[in-house]
DNA sequence: CATTGTCTGTTCATTCATGCAAAGTCCACT
DNA sequence: AGTGGACTTTGCATGAATGAACAGACAATG
């Protein structure tokens, strides 16, 4: 090759450096060491004899010719990942790695076992499980599959709607053992969620039950507001398939129509047809529809 | 990087194996050695968990994985060519290295002392010199300009059009010092192109002077058929700049207008801004029109 | 002002990719 | 049948690329 052509590999360092505005978010994004990205870099801008980053306080910021060819990288980049997952698609044994995004309320307390037995019945496959309340970018290949509650899939995706996910107000058994739904809301401690969870249904909910001015305990995470209930410190409203199982809880109304949400088996059209994500979109659906009395709140 | 994913380097083995059909003629392509190919691809086919190519009598036949992994290759491809040039486009030094293919005859008549004087100009370029007689993809940066005789120029490709290249009858002094036009070329013995040189238009015209038959004595190359006439093997069709500065050759005819072609300096319109390619053109354009007569054929 | 965290840049040891050389296979030609 | 050329595959030595470790700079925080 000769010394002053540019490697196909320049660019996706050219387009890390440019996305990360440092060598080390770089680093972290390609999986190489800064020492390694700091000698890539520099031996491009040789090789090419132009400068593609000012080095300044702000990090590493590009230079026209660093963004034309950080455009390149990202057309580039594009182009490989279409490809990869049209290989990976044509992959028909049921081994391999198989990458899966869940949120951490399904995954404590719906999907973990369901998990293990897919473990168990393919043992070839590896299943990497990524706890995120982040939509990981399937398009990126970041996860192969998603399951996760929406009103509506993502563009660009391909899945399945596979159960309700029902939820009500819960409190301590111990201190509403006795509740009467017809007391109303008013007078009990309330916990919401925060700022960070988003939770934006669930807040115009309390607003409508006039109940939010009563919500002075406020968690970042579903387990933790399931957690600060079961300790007595108020009620909330939280997934039936979470706090049924939790026998310090009861529940103190029926599941709210107005609050119940979609669960989504959510995959690439390009990998809809890899053997291992197949069996295990099967797989989870049909695990799912047999708990369904679970998800939607059903008591008995 | 995941262990299952392309890099993107592996595009381009799988491309060129592709387009060469065999693991040696890929590792000619990209300038590796075939050992390294053979485990390039085999590298990746495992990785990948599929397989690319078919192993066969014919060579390495893809397989739909691979024709569809090659065309991402092709596609690749064409964006990093592109942004070479753009990056290339930018370089404002007048140093580096400069690529520039050009014909046999025109080199040795012609060019040869021109580009020893831009090296005298420009000791800090290096200039490399492609002698051919095919059209170079200048598009693959095979060479950055092309001087070449052609009628049109291809397309994608910029340039100027600078001089006539006239031409005319020669033979040796010795045994045409006195030729006299009006005898007419009957009765001579003449040299010509053979169907490797593929020269159709000189062929045309022997044809309508009726001296096709009379051309016994063919060679694959105009500074061939220059030695030849020198030697009194007979007489020739010969461009003008190349013959009249060879003392054993007289000029016969007229320079024959229907046999005049124009002179072309090209370059590709991303790489027009480079300063030493522009350098170069400006300095090779002048120096031509300063030979002006001498390509046209006028004596004196 | 001291501490902490993030980042850049360099040196050294290790690992991996590469080319060289060799051996083997296959096909075309004499 | 023998020969030569093109190609594939493998083993070994070498050099290049990489990460680990270290040092220094800079900014934010207490």
């Amino acid at each position: 090759m000769n010394e002053q052509t540019m490697q196909w590999d320049d660019l996706r360092v050219v387009l890390a450096i440019s996305e990360a505005g440092s060598l080390s978010g770089a680093a972290r994004r390609l999986s190489l060491s800064h020492a390694t990205v700091f000698r890539r870099l520099d031996g491009i801008e040789r090789r090419l004899g132009v400068s593609l980053f000012v080095r300044g306080r702000r990090g590493y910021t590009p230079t026209p010719a660093g963004e034309d060819m950080a455009a390149t990288g990202a057309r580039v980049e594009r182009e490989v990942l279409g490809a990869e997952r049209r290989v990976a698609g044509r992959d028909l044994k049921l081994s391999g790695t198989l990458r899966v995004t869940t949120t951490d309320t399904l995954f404590a307390g719906l999907l973990a076992p369901l998990f293990a037995d897919f473990r168990r019945m393919h043992p070839d496959i590896v299943l990497e499980v990524a706890i995120s309340n982040q939509l990981y970018n399937l398009t990126r290949r970041d996860a192969d599959v998603a399951v996760r509650p929406a009103s509506t899939p993502p563009e660009m995706l391909v899945g399945r709607r596979i159960a309700d996910i029902a939820q009500a107000v819960y409190g301590a058994r111990e201190y509403h053992e006795n509740h009467d739904a017809e007391q109303g809301w008013h007078g009990l401690d309330w916990i919401g969620p925060d700022a960070q969870l988003g939770y934006q249904a669930l807040e115009v909910w309390m607003q409508q039950q006039t109940v939010a001015a009563a919500c002075h305990y406020r968690v970042d995470s579903m387990l933790g507001m399931l957690s600060a209930v079961g300790e007595g410190a108020g009620v909330a409203v939280l997934p039936c398939y979470l706090a049924d199982a939790d026998s310090r809880l009861v529940r103190l109304s029926e599941p709210l129509a107005e609050l119940s949400t979609d669960l989504w088996l959510l995959t690439h059209p390009d990998l809809r047809r890899v053997a291992r994500i197949r069996a295990f979109l099967d797989f989870i659906a049909e695990a799912i529809i047999e708990r369904q009395a679970r998800l939607c709140g059903t008591q008995g």
